[in-house]
DNA sequence: TGTCGGAGTTGAAAGGTTTCAGGTCGCCAG
DNA sequence: CTGGCGACCTGAAACCTTTCAACTCCGACA
């Protein structure tokens, strides 16, 4: 086969110089073909355009970027790519970055700090106009660091203690309260809190918020058990299940609130396959309210987040910081909200 | 507050040139520094590290681009990131990535043409070394002008008439006839394949690869009855949970075969709410074997695909492309697996 | 003493784009 | 015929890095 493509006649691919030549004009020309046809005549704007065919040019960004400064994309480095929760984030900012004319990276820090490292590095040598992340360790200097090299952050679904960034969080303790609220409504008085570790901020705030309403209902704190799990997987979410099965009639609980969807459909799958109906013997919320929590087999009542609202929001932010000079750094806190279906409802 | 970061001392940020000066050595021992700290000094790399940590230089990768002619860089363009198996796939290739030291973009088509084609414009022209992609159309002539234009590709789950690039698949037609030959293990001789449309040829490889082990069982054609769908949904397959309930209990298949997951799962939400029993009313295969697949209310058994390895695998087939001269394309198949569990087995 | 080699350092050139001050040309008003 | 204007086009300079031939020392060796 010989070999014929634009790029492999002489090994160097084709630039505006070679364009120019092909096309009888100067650089300059070819640049405003590119970025202001209006100012260029309509038989050579067509001459251009033929040679840059012929030829398969291809703009060089990295020459582009290193002349204009700026390279009109935004990254966003996400926790974990195989969650839902994540995933509908990134859509969400994807889709205010679309709207601005914004090309958007996606990376994955799979949860490992160095990799998080890594990729920062990396983001910031590729000058991205601003960052969007949601970390690790929101405490972390390496972010405060990144600000300070002059690349805007927006942290996405983290509260932080700087005040160098702007952040976008959903409340988790109203979350909490309003999932036992909830259950309490359905007369509901001995409940599990199910979730861990609670080393993470936001588990323990659900927690929290979950304690408030349940104190403000006067009832004792005893009643609302507290299962501590390792990780929030369907893994830990049958465990859990097997150990309040586990339990004496009278001190097992009649619902249970997890502090996420995976363990919830986990406790489901335990309750189900034990024979015990949902929600007659136990009610279940659960937390987040992706897509499978509707799908489950007993349709699962969960706390929505609006997730797609969370990544637009963050990158409206970023979008204003770094155009307009006068940007504020903000907190914005978005509202979680109930699904009540059937795991609750009967 | 005043303005104190290195990069905003002067609007400029620092470049090999100021470290230079402070550092009091010429560009090229700057570079040195970076890239063959050997062959420099270790007082000389102790000043210039100790400038550029001062500075706060972050090294412009544009400009090295521009100089190098490469970027070290490949880029996924997945069809669907909400979609778990997609994201698996995500992973393996960039694991894969991440032991040769490329740096990896993930970008989103979200079945789109147009913004795949945008995607695939914008990365050309970034020079990444290589382009991954599961595409919208895999017959597009985009595809071949990416790789005339000098960017190698790789396309990823999808079988291709083009032998211009590289393309890792896994055996549909297998997987359709094992799922099948699984449920005629277990007695079952009335059955439905549900999953659509078949304008996608995946779907119809494994409808194609069901009717051949149904065939040379010699079970007559009309007892595999088909169940066309809009789309692999929980929603759809709540629907032809519907429509397969209505049916007369004679001609009610006992097991049915789902050309995706989610389509199983919504068929299995159907049956248990209505109060069938699975397996024993009707037996349900599934196809992925997505993580909720193990998960879910009865435990699905699943025709599953090596996605991690898929990646990988797609990944390790452009890297060497990019780096041995003598590469040949190569279409790589992958063969599936059956996963049995509860909702066939009892 | 003179030569050689090696370690460390230098600085100009190259890579592809955009910008912009300046040029040419044709045409119209005076 | 002259001056001036607008439309269109030109090409050098700048952006930041890497490379590499050339240079400087300095100690070793004959």
């Amino acid at each position: 086969m010989s070999i014929s493509t634009p790029a492999a006649r002489n090994g160097r691919r084709p630039s505006v110089k070679d364009v120019a030549e092909r096309a009888q004009v100067s650089l300059g020309t070819v640049s405003n073909v590119l970025n202001r046809p209006d100012r260029v005549s309509a038989g050579t704007r067509e001459r251009v355009e033929r040679a840059m065919a012929d030829l398969g040019f291809v703009l060089n960004e990295s020459a582009r970027q290193l002349r204009m400064g700026r390279s009109n994309t935004f990254a966003y480095v996400m926790l974990d790519a195989t969650n839902p929760f994540f995933t509908d984030v990134a859509r969400g900012i994807e889709l205010a970055a679309e709207k601005a004319d914004l090309s958007l990276f996606l990376c994955n820090s799979d949860g490992r700090g160095p990799r998080e490292a890594a990729h920062l590095a990396h983001l910031q040598q590729h000058r991205v106009d601003g960052l969007l992340i949601t970390p690790v360790d929101p405490d972390s200097p390496e972010l405060a660091r990144v600000v300070q090299h002059g690349t805007p952050l927006v942290v996405v679904d983290r509260a932080t203690t700087s005040r160098s960034f702007c952040s976008v969080t959903v409340d988790d303790r109203l979350g909490g309260r309003i999932a036992i609220e909830h259950l309490l409504d359905q007369g509901h008085t001995k409940v599990a809190f199910i979730g861990g570790p609670s080393s993470i901020g936001q588990i323990r705030d659900r927690f929290d918020g979950a304690c408030d309403a349940w104190r403000e209902a006067g009832l004792p704190e005893t009643d609302l058990l507290r299962v501590e799990t390792e990780t929030l997987s369907v893994q830990e979410g049958l465990v859990a299940g097997e150990r309040l099965a586990g339990l004496p009639r009278r001190k097992r609980p009649t619902a249970a609130f997890c502090a996420n969807d995976l363990v919830a459909l986990g406790l489901l799958q335990q309750a189900i396959s034990s024979g015990q109906r949902v929600p007659e013997d136990i009610a279940i919320v659960g937390y987040d309210d992706i897509a499978f929590a509707a799908g489950a087999a007993v349709p699962l009542s969960s706390v929505r987040q609006p997730r797609q609202n969370l990544g637009r929001a963050a990158a409206d932010l970023l979008i204003d910081e770094v155009n307009n000079p006068e940007h504020e750094h903000q907190q914005v806190e978005f509202t979680p909200e109930l699904i009540a279906r059937t795991s609750t409802l009967g």
